[in-house]
DNA sequence: CAACTATATGTCATATTTGACATACATTCA
DNA sequence: TGAATGTATGTCAAATATGACATATAGTTG
């Protein structure tokens, strides 16, 4: 892994620190940390787009403000599955899905 | 929704007998059933693809063989994270993926 | 027939994820 | 200034997902 994306990673406050998981970060692994970005990044403009606030969002998709922050932020403790369906109950339809997990994040 | 759907899903273990729930499956939350059936339906095939038993799968991915043959099932208590991380440590790309998620469920 | 291999199903203690809440921080506006 | 609005962050009890295990079922082989 390069260092740049490690600090991304971190920033975005993943636990990369230790040396061997520096080390082990297998392809599978990156990708899928990868695709959590890519759609933390979606469901943010997705909102932004429909200029809806957190608190609106949340009460859409039956979640919490905080929640919602935290999907965006790439937060750890979010799951794949939150992220698709939230999304989902914005509306994105499964190809759009398909086309956020394929690209790489910006 | 269609009563072949309905049963299609009532095969798989998937609580829709209640009027209610009948009733009031919304399009998202179709989309996100079909795209883990389409995730079930691809991980298993590349296990046989592969000629592994879900044993050895279960060793490649950390994973136990219960927890595959409930993958492979569909069952509602997998998430379609534990669905992703198992294909991507199979080798799938995201690009695979994302054909995955949209397409539709044979 | 029994032994073997693969898969399915049920249960359960543990681990992770969740919404909710409090509260901090940031920006705008009057 | 301070009230209002939106977002971030930390915590926690409850909900959900997990691997492991036992056991059932099905097919195969000797």
């Amino acid at each position: 892994m390069k260092a740049s994306k490690q600090q991304k990673l971190e920033a975005k406050g993943w636990k990369v620190g230790s040396a061997a998981d520096f080390l082990d970060l297998s392809a599978g692994e990156s990708a899928y940390i990868e695709m959590k970005l890519a759609l933390s990044d979606a469901l943010k403009s997705r909102r932004l787009k429909e200029r809806m606030s957190q608190v609106e969002l949340a009460n859409k998709v039956q979640s919490s403000q905080s929640r919602i922050a935290k999907m965006e932020a790439g937060d750890p403790s979010v799951s794949i599955d939150l992220l698709m369906k939230s999304l989902l109950a914005m509306g994105v339809s499964r190809t759009e899905l398909a086309k956020t997990i394929a690209e790489p994040v910006s």
